[in-house]
RNA sequence: GGGCGAUUAGCUCAGUUGGUUAGAGCGCUACCUUGACAUGGUAGAGGUCACUAGUUCGAGUCUAGUAUCGCCCA
């Protein structure tokens, strides 16, 4: 074995000896229970980033430990076509060659975006494999795939028929840059800085001559009005699609106006001053135009009042043919040019600075269009009972719990979803038109409608339409295949919280309206890799930390160990490169134990081994605690403290004390020896089966060197070829106590002596003189010489056990443990001075904690309230204290004695 | 406007049925290259658990409120 772990060295031979195996693969015994994770899909062209490594991480722990446990596991990963991320790419690459789609055509665009995906695709999967991820590739899947896709038109079908799936035209968010309409998920809203114009609309007057007869920019054109009404808008480019003005009814000011026209300017349209609530009379002037064709409140407002619809604005954000003398501007242009005018027409009142929520893209980043067009629709309502019910009725659980309102709260208020996309990748809408416009919905196994005039609907599918049917249609579904009768319902989806809408949502809705039942029975949700300071990482910041980086430079586990450590369930995770560090320092920790105890059992004699020394017993019940705490918080879902805690147990426990101990064991007789060498093999091949779905490379490596020696030192025993696939440690409860306490008592000695070896400036090397009067304790402690002798660095003759010191030791430092006192004779180096001072120091602290105990005790209350074992514990201190407060006394006196 | 989270050592974070003197890593101080490991070892220093009130025999932990920061929804 090498002298440092180098993780880069066997990573790659590892996986690919594992997946060659088979072993990713669930179990084909059917006797054993499925455990089943379905992967959230990465964007088939993405590349791989911190949130991928966290979900890797943390669902091959998950895998990993219930294969272990003896689940038939499958993991089943895949990719997601990611409808306009991809169609965007190949776009940019097109308008790079000097072309578009639209010059290209669909049937030249979809093959160049297949091609973009061969190239690309293959990407993502491979730097998964990097991260360890033991899931099934043969059963790997694509959004695209023919299954999926039958599968995708299967439910099409199913909620078309069953009256879920609708087409109308609505108002919907319009991504300009995008030239197609996005979810309201799909829309981030922002705090922009932007102007409020107050506009005035002149009254048609009750008689005389109306106004409007001059042009529009004659300066004449409000002429001869004499009532105007002023508007306040941030958007008065629309103003040609106004088909109302609108009032508070409560609002005196306007009451006498409700019911009048005024003549919308630009196009002189007349136009009707309604009563409505949504008016806010505290806001601007009070009175707000309606434009229901460019905004979601004023849309609401027209079907209140069957207002007309005018669309003023074409796909791509420019003005259209309703705009009057400014159809062919940008929007934003046209904004700039109509306020320009209407001042030169005196209709401008004023602008004030203001300050609103903007909807923006969130993958074009531009501003978003309330736009009237012809979409499909999901009736969500129906599909978010069943979803919310499920969790309501405790089918499903979510980790952390806090999250089921956020989801109870989503579905309460849900909106209908807009499935459709205007664009070429994707799942075609399966719907085609007659020449007469009759909609022809063919179930999935019809032929395609053909015959003239009929033509296949343009648009796509959304994305997420396809990945809400991921669990099952992965699995075979709507056919019942062998997969989907075992694996399906999965049992865990975990993700991030920022998908759970998104994503979870709607997993939910369609799995438990389609297949119903719902499509796993526990959420978990872990948080946001964010940078040291907490920032979102982003490519803008330049504050991106990329995993296959960390890799190179550290190692896979020591990525994973720090990200699954360093957070708990559903928190963001500061992602701090100084814990990776030390996450690597731990895997070259095991690598190392692992070399030492390897030297140490490369011959092991054929006798019976000794009885177990206390030492024995105390780090084989430490291991045995240390594996019921484990397996308790993995199946609470608690990863991270399961890892921290295999950490504390692996460092602190095996490698700083019982390698220690066994180094002095191992001087023993050949029945000592061969003792310590199978509680040394033990400790440490369990350790490495408990770390390894935290730490699988590092883990396998040691394993496989270790169970050579296993297997010489216990012939007998049976052991599977790789560290995967072998028992997951189960506590036996040993619950040795004496040797977790005896052992205690000695760590302390052994401290006590070296903290005085240090404060004196005894040379390390130096032996010592130590005297422990150890009353009650002074069998055990004879037992434990040789240890103290050789931890603490005292020669064996010089060091004396006895149940009480006949005469007070003179010139020399005193550690007090209770009962025990631990006396070094440092002749020529004692300052009584400073050993008073010292004492003192200890005596206080000691006191204190007298003091403590016996208020705590002097209470009633807690004697009577409190649990006995709490009271004993309370008991049990007070009596050492109060020993170890007598013996500090004493020797407090002793050195103060100037004799 | 509604909801959620965070606030613990210089820094990044743990602390899950309330129970000894609140922990880890990094950093800091002193010492040590002793044969598993300097990616290391030994011994230390360092905290009014944001603040206020309450519940309780007992609160970092439970409740209410306040402050600051962040996120989600409208």
């Amino acid at each position: 074995m090498a002298r440092a772990y180098e993780a880069q060295q066997i990573e790659e031979r590892l996986y690919a000896w594992w997946q060659d195996s088979g072993w990713f693969q669930p179990a084909g015994d059917a006797a054993r229970a499925p455990f089943v994770v379905s992967m959230p899909p990465p964007n088939v062209t993405g590349e791989l980033h911190m949130g991928h490594a966290m979900f890797v991480t943390i669902e091959d722990v998950l895998v990993r430990w219930r294969r272990m446990c003896g689940d038939a596991a499958l993991w089943l990963p895949g990719t997601d076509h990611a409808g306009i991320a991809t169609q965007s790419q190949v776009e940019k690459l097109l308008r790079s060659e000097g072309s578009s789609r639209e010059a290209v055509g669909r049937e030249e665009f979809l093959r160049r975006t297949w091609a973009w995906k061969a190239r690309y695709g293959g990407e993502i999967t491979r730097q998964l494999r990097r991260l360890g991820a033991s899931c099934d590739w043969s059963r790997e899947r694509f959004t695209l795939d023919p299954g999926l896709s039958y599968a995708v038109r299967a439910a099409f079908k199913r909620l078309y028929d069953d009256g879920l799936i609708y087409r109308g035209t609505y108002l919907v968010n319009w991504s300009p840059a995008l030239q197609t309409a996005v979810s309201d998920l799909e829309v981030e809203h922002e705090e922009r800085q932007v102007s409020l114009a107050h506009l005035r609309y002149p009254l048609v007057p009750l008689d005389g001559p109306p106004p409007g007869t001059a042009s529009w920019g004659s300066g004449a054109w409000a002429a001869p009005a004499t009532e105007f009404i002023t508007v306040a808008t941030t958007r008065p480019e629309t103003l040609m699609g106004d088909t109302a003005v609108a009032v508070n009814p409560a609002d005196e000011r306007y009451r006498a106006l409700i019911g009048r026209d005024v003549l919308l300017p630009v196009v002189g349209r007349r136009i009707p001053i309604i009563a409505d609530d949504y008016a806010d009379p505290a806001f601007g002037s009070g009175a707000v135009k309606i434009t229901p064709a460019h905004d979601p409140n004023d849309y609401q407002v027209a079907l209140r009042h069957g207002l007309p619809m005018i669309n003023v604005m074409n796909r791509d954000a420019t003005l259209n043919e309703h705009a009057g003398c400014y159809a062919g501007l940008e929007r934003f242009a046209a904004r700039r040019a109509v306020l320009a005018d209407l001042e030169r027409e005196g209709l401008l009142a004023g602008m004030q600075p203001h300050t609103m929520s903007v909807g923006i893209s969130q993958r074009g980043g531009e501003i978003i269009e309330p736009l009237l067009s012809e979409q499909w629709f999901v009736r969500a309502r129906p599909l978010a009972e069943l979803a919310a019910a499920a969790v309501r009725d405790g089918a499903v659980r979510i980790v952390p719990e806090r999250f089921e309102k956020v989801y109870f709260h989503w579905m309460d208020t849900i909106q209908d979803w807009c499935i459709s996309r205007q664009l070429w990748w994707g799942h075609r809408i399966p719907v085609w038109y007659a020449a007469d416009g009759t909609m022809i919905v063919p179930g999935p196994d019809d032929p395609e409608p053909q015959g003239p005039g009929i033509t296949q609907d343009p648009d796509v599918l959304d994305t997420w339409f396809s990945s809400g049917l991921w669990p099952f249609s992965t699995l075979g579904w709507p056919h019942a295949t062998a997969d989907l009768q075992r694996f399906y319902p999965t049992s865990v989806m975990e993700t991030g919280y920022d998908i759970l809408f998104f994503w979870v949502a709607r997993m939910m809705m369609l799995g438990c309206y389609l297949t119903g039942q719902a499509p796993f029975h526990t959420i978990y949700l872990h948080g946001l890799v964010r940078d040291r300071d907490g920032r979102k990482m982003s490519k803008s910041y330049g504050n991106v930390v990329n995993p296959l980086e960390v890799m190179d430079q550290y190692g896979t586990d020591a990525l994973r160990y720090t990200l699954v450590t360093s957070s708990t369930p559903g928190q963001d995770l500061n992602l701090n490169p100084e814990r990776i560090e030390a996450a690597r320092n731990f895997a070259n920790k095991i690598w190392n134990v692992t070399r030492f105890v390897l030297t140490k059992c490369d011959e092991v004699a054929a006798v019976a081994p000794a009885p177990a020394t206390l030492a024995d017993r105390w780090i084989l019940a430490g291991y045995d605690r240390c594996c019921g705490e484990v397996q308790r918080l993995l199946s609470a879902y608690q990863f991270g403290e399961a890892g921290r805690q295999i950490h504390e147990f692996f460092w602190s426990e095996l490698a700083d004390w019982y390698v220690e101990v066994a180094k002095v064991q191992l001087e023993g007789d050949a029945p000592r020896r061969v003792a310590t060498q199978q509680t040394l093999l033990r400790v440490l091949e369990g350790s490495l089966r408990l770390l390894h779905p935290f730490m699988p490379f590092v883990t396998e490596e040691a394993w496989q060197y270790l169970t050579r020696a296993v297997r010489q030192v216990w012939p007998g025993r049976a052991l599977p070829p790789s560290v995967m696939i072998a028992d997951y440690p189960q506590a036996a409860d040993l619950d040795d106590d004496a040797a977790l306490r005896g052992f205690a008592l000695v760590q302390e000695i052994i401290r006590g002596i070296r903290n005085v070896r240090n404060e004196y400036r005894v040379e390390p090397a130096r032996w010592v003189t130590v005297s422990i009067a150890a009353g009650a304790q002074t069998e055990l402690l004879e037992t434990q010489r040789a240890l103290i002798g050789r931890l603490a660095r005292v020669a064996d003759d010089h060091l004396a056990i006895v149940p009480a010191f006949a005469t007070p030791p003179r010139a020399a430092a005193t550690v007090v443990i209770g009962s025990v006192e631990v006396s070094l004779p440092l002749a020529g180096l004692i300052d009584l001075a400073a050993e008073r001072a010292r004492l003192a120091r200890e005596l206080e602290a000691a006191d204190a904690d007298v003091t403590r105990r016996e208020a705590r005790l002097g209470s009633e209350q807690f004697v009577a309230r409190a649990p006995a074992a709490v009271v004993q514990r309370e008991r049990d201190g007070l009596a050492a204290a109060r020993e170890a407060v007598a013996r500090l006394r004493q020797r407090l006196d002793d050195v103060s004695d100037p004799a």
